[in-house]
Order: C-alpha cells, then structure tokens, then sequence
DNA sequence: AAGTCGGGGAA
DNA sequence: TTCCCAGACTT
C-alpha cells in the first residue's frame, strides 16, 4: 500500500482519481452548459437527495426558472409547486430568497467568494465549497456524505470529525481542478466506494486505501446510532362538494411542511408510551374526521372510510385515515367570503402566513390538485379521492365550469 | 451534541 | 424493515 500522507504520492492520487474521472463520469445534467446558477439550483437540491432523484426537477425547475431574474420574480406558491415531492422544502425559499438577494444586491451575479456563498441562507460548508470550486474554479475542498466516506475509508478513521475531514481534503484537493476534483471524490462514493458492497476491485485509488489494507473497509465510517421513530396517526378529512369539489387548507408558515397544503386533519389519540399501538376504531376516526371538517364546512353524509396512507417522515412515522365527506362550504356562493370561525388551520397557528398573498383554506377541483403544493401522503389522498369519484359516477356533479373549479374561501 | 426537516432507492 | 443520500440550521 501507498502512504497518502507524502507530498508526491497526494499527486499521485489526483492523477488517478481525476484520469478515472475523466473517463467515466456519468452524464449529468448539471454537468452540461454550466453557469453559476445552474450549479447553485443543483447543489440546493442535491442536499441530501440522490443524483438520480434529482435530475428530473433539475430539468424541469431549469425550464420554469432558467435564470436568477425569473426565480426572483416567482412567488412562494409557484416555487413550492415546483419542488413539490422533492422534500426539505425550506430549500426551495432559502433558494428563491438567494435568486432576490442576487437580484437585488448583488447586480444580478452570484459571489465567487465561498465566505460570501456560506453567509448566503441554506449555504452550509459543503455548498459554499460546491458552488466556489465548481462554478468558479476556487481551490476549497466540499465533503458531503460520499467524500466523508471515502476519506474515512482511505485513511480507515472510524469517527472523523469534520475539522478533520476538511482538514485531509484540503490537502489532498488537485489546486489545478478544485472542482473536478471535489466532484470526483464524490462520484467514487456514490459509484464504487458506496456504504455497503463497495467495489474495492474497481476502485482507481485502492493502492492508497488504509481501510482496504486494514480489512475494515465495511466498518468505515461507523454507523451512527439512531432513535426510535415515533409513529402518528391522523384522521383526514376528504370533503366533497357536488361540483366535485374538496377542500385544502394551508399548514402554518414554520415546521415540517411549511406553507405547504393538505386536506383538513386531526391527530388520533397519542399512541401512549410507545409499544404497539392499537389501530384506532373506525368510528372514533370518522368522528374525528367530521369534527376538524366542522371547522370548515358542513358535512351531511356519515363519512366513507378509504385505506390508510403511510408515510415516513425523517423523525416519524405518519399514518393518515382519510374519510370522504360528501359536505360543502358552510356559506352559500355570493355569500360571506369568510367562514364562520375565522381562516384557522386545524392547529391554530400564529397567523397570517408569509408573504404568499394566499388564503389559509380552498375549495378545489379534484382535478386540479396537481397544481397545488401538496406533499407525497396527501397527492396520494388526493388519488384515493379521484378513485372514489370514478366509482361512484352521480356521486357528485358534472363538474363545474373550470373558471369555478378553484374557488378560494 | 442532538433534534428538526422529506422522500426515495437499494439491499 | 434499515441505511443513507452531492446538508443546513436550531437549541
């Protein structure tokens, strides 16, 4: 085995971690026609998210968004919509709050300099190195999860800090080709060095591998521990109106899935102190479901149970009971624009949400929910209910003309 | 140092 | 199921 920690063997490595680059980088399209916002849009949404993941909204925000000014003057609404099912959405308002900054501060031009990148919101150390040394060829190093692998696996360190990664990839980063090379450390990660199964054989930079001479390449970096998930269980509340109508209300401005919309829903029992917990009984959750459509509207059916909708969040793990509710808007059309009880979310937050202009609740065409930020468990609700729609023909009307499908409450 | 913040691919 | 992904931010 080669000793990494010589000057003219660090040479060595870049050589062949590059040469190996070069050869068979995989063809994505960030890679191509590359400008300073592009790679900053991609970085935003490879946080923690797959390549693969990624490059279907990658193609399709850069042709609602091509460019700063665009981003800049979208609203809230539009850049939620478009990052929908992509998940850590403060990303999304970080990344159309920096298109203004550029905007408005900076004269239209990202900074190169990777201070100012790092002040920028959302900007940690990995994206300001990112964006320094890929956008503008600065010599920084960015170690994301795959180059923190690789480094813990070719120096066989079992917990390294990041001070310390940092530290390692500075001195071992090709001043020639910053970002190739940062971009390289991490395709190895993601192709060859990956968590489990990595493909040792393959690897261009072996000879200089620590772990692999070690026989410990499987056991770096260690596992962290992890807590239990917590499970949540909630009643969902799917009015129908005759028109074919549902309602949407908007979650509070702070949180997990901020600003975003969903149908009304409650929080059943809280499971108690772990264990088991029993499935609820199906009438306490129809109950539960016509009490938070109370808030909104009148039902006048008992209420259709549809399966449940699984979800796992990062730090829990949601299950939604959706109940249709043949109902309506509690005020009659012309009437007051106001619902009695005043525009509340189910939790009662702080009001007034930010800046977006829209109202908290909205009676929606069930085909028209495509177009509102709604989140993966509740798009999926929203297929239950057009399913539901499609085998009860009659059940609600021929719909509505589409200039009323959307009537904001 | 630990918790919050989504969703999905792979074994 | 479990792990972790081209992390950042708050407490």
């Amino acid at each position: 085995m080669n000793t990494i920690g010589e000057p003219a063997e660090a040479a060595s490595f870049r050589r062949a971690l590059l040469a190996h680059y070069d050869g068979g980088r995989r063809a994505l399209p960030w890679r191509a026609g590359r400008t300073p916002y592009r790679v900053m849009v991609s970085e935003f949404m490879l946080q923690q998210t797959r390549a693969e993941t990624v490059v279907p909204y990658y193609e399709r925000w850069l042709r609602r968004f091509p460019d700063w000014e665009s981003l800049a003057g979208a609203t809230e609404d539009e850049v939620l919509r478009e990052w929908k099912g992509l998940g850590y959405y403060a990303r999304a308002r970080n990344l159309h709050h920096t298109a203004r900054t550029v905007r408005d501060r900076f004269g239209g031009h990202l900074p190169p300099d990777p201070a100012a990148l790092r002040a920028l919101p959302g900007v940690g150390d990995y994206t300001a190195g990112a964006v320094a040394s890929i956008a503008f060829g600065i010599a920084v190093p960015a170690v994301d999860g795959n180059t923190r692998r690789v480094l813990a696996r070719l120096l066989d360190i079992a917990a390294p800090s990041p001070a310390q990664l940092r530290r390692e990839a500075a001195r071992l980063l090709d001043p020639a080709r910053p970002g190739d090379f940062n971009e390289a450390m991490m395709e190895l990660g993601a192709t060859l060095c990956t968590p489990r199964a990595p493909r040792c054989g393959e690897c261009p930079v072996a000879r200089w591998c620590r772990a692999r001479a070690a026989g410990t390449v499987e056991e770096r970096p260690a596992p962290r521990t992890r807590r239990p998930v917590p499970r949540v269980e909630y009643a969902t509340a799917v009015l129908v109106d005759a028109a074919g109508r549902t309602l949407l209300v908007r979650r509070p401005p702070q949180g997990l899935l901020a600003n975003m919309w969903e149908f009304p829903a409650v929080r059943l029992g809280a499971g108690g102190a772990g264990g088991a917990a029993a499935r609820p009984a199906g009438e306490a959750i129809v109950a539960a479901a016509r009490g938070v459509a109370s808030e909104h509207a009148s039902a006048h059916a008992p209420g259709d149970p549809l399966p449940p909708v699984r979800h796992a969040f990062t730090h829990l793990r949601a299950t939604y009971y959706p109940i249709i509710l043949p109902g309506g808007p509690k005020t009659l059309p012309g009437g007051p624009k106001t619902l009695p009880g005043g525009p509340q979310t189910p939790s009662g937050g702080p009001q007034t949400p930010s800046g977006t202009g829209s109202p908290p609740a909205a009676w929606v065409h069930h085909t028209r929910l495509g177009e509102w930020a709604l989140p993966v468990a509740q798009q999926k609700i929203g297929t239950l209910l057009q399913e539901w729609i499609a085998r009860r023909p009659g059940s609600v009307g021929a719909g509505p003309d589409r200039r009323q499908a959307v009537a904001r409450v």
